[in-house]
DNA sequence: TCACATTTGTCCGTATGTATC
DNA sequence: AGATACATACGGACAAATGTG
């Protein structure tokens, strides 16, 4: 019997020693042994540790610094540290894309609704007594600050996020967030303005209402409606 | 008068070198200066123009390399070439976010379905008849190829790339381009199944003749049963 | 098959900048 | 203000890979 695939990882494999010093780190993070707030040693003690030169340890730095698994600080008492910002890493890699693939503002927005449109159906059907205060807790904060005349973009960014929660899916809770920070970057062109908050605090506030009803067509439908007038304001 | 946002940018920035260095490159390569299969010149030549030393160089290219922008090739006649493998290097990310997040391929799958047969109604109502073509021949090249007993994945998952392209919406496309990349991960797992790509290529063919007779709904749940009858295979 | 040139891959030594104590 | 520990960056050197004659 012959096998078709290979069963046994190569001894001598032909990745560059950087890969390999890049994807040890890595594994290491996924299995657990590192997490988010961990210091890495320093660049020398790295490249003792693996027992190679400092500028391979550099080039790993990279990789990991692009691929959101670390930070690298400067000075006294700096060095790598773990940290997570897959997510926000990605959402650069969709503005590249955006910018090579000359996508229109128009046309993020058409998939955006499509996917928050299935991700308030999904939480519909999963959403709990918690997910609901945790968007009653989002709505008022934003009310709050609303009341003194405060912006509160992060605050209503969130909201979205909440609902991705609700849906149970961390595959949908991803997306959402490459969604609002794509969204972020579009609107960072843009002057703050108060009253597209309040106008989006309005609009949260009748979704909100709407999924506390118990209605599944017409959050949706407001939800529409909202995203479509964030579109219109730029 | 003063002015709210700096209209002049500083002589000195913050930049650490090998970002000066990715990101000028980059900016060649947007302004369409620099395209797909041109040559970059050798680390020590950039390094030269520049200004800057080969390291800084070589970690300026890791970057470009991890974005998706540039493939290197050791030796003689070799070097950092121009490609546009953004889209694939997008999907690592996802890979590795799949990896922290800990996703299982049912919450995959569910985003999955959720988003293909949003791009499946869309598609519907953008479809023209040289995506109506470019759909039939990828289903002949299939089953050309069943019909001799081979397998034929790649152009199965080129039928769905096919259907993001109708709707007209490049995010579509790319989204539909990263799904594909992580179903063929999750799928390099299992040994290759003739089986399944014969189920395969029927299920295309049913969702393409509901197709041209222009139905709506039945395409969209012959494609539900079909990705969850991909997922049960697993 | 064998040298040869080119280019990446890797290491080392050294100098400078930077943040903290 | 000065010492410390770190990243940042440069230049030189050699090994390894790769295509050419």
């Amino acid at each position: 019997m012959t096998l078709e695939k290979p069963v046994f990882t190569p001894i001598k494999n032909n990745k560059r020693a950087f890969e390999e010093v890049s994807s040890r780190v890595k594994s290491l993070i996924f299995k657990g042994v590192l997490k988010p707030g961990d210091k890495l040693p320093s660049e020398g003690e790295l490249a003792k540790q693996f027992n190679v030169g400092r500028q391979t340890v550099r080039e790993a730095l990279r990789i990991l610094e692009l691929s959101g698994f670390i930070k690298v600080q400067k000075g006294f008492g700096g060095g790598p540290v773990i940290k997570n910002t897959i997510l926000a890493n990605i959402t650069d890699l969709f503005l590249d894309a955006f910018q090579v693939e000359k996508i229109s503002i128009e046309e993020f927005t058409e998939a955006r609704l499509m996917i928050e449109k299935a991700i308030l159906n999904k939480a519909f059907d999963n959403i709990e007594e918690q997910d609901l205060g945790a968007l009653k807790e989002n709505l008022a904060k934003a009310m709050g600050l609303v009341s003194k005349d405060q912006l509160a973009t992060d605050v209503n960014f969130e909201f979205h996020t909440l609902l991705a929660r609700a849906s149970k899916n961390a595959v949908f809770v991803i997306l959402e967030k490459a969604i609002n920070t794509i969204h972020h970057n579009f609107r960072s062109r843009k002057s703050a303005d108060l009253g597209a908050t309040q106008k989006a605090v309005q609009a949260h506030e009748k979704i909100l209402d709407a999924l506390l009803k118990k209605e599944r067509e017409k959050p949706i439908d407001l939800l529409e409606r909202h995203i479509l007038d964030i579109q219109n304001s730029y």
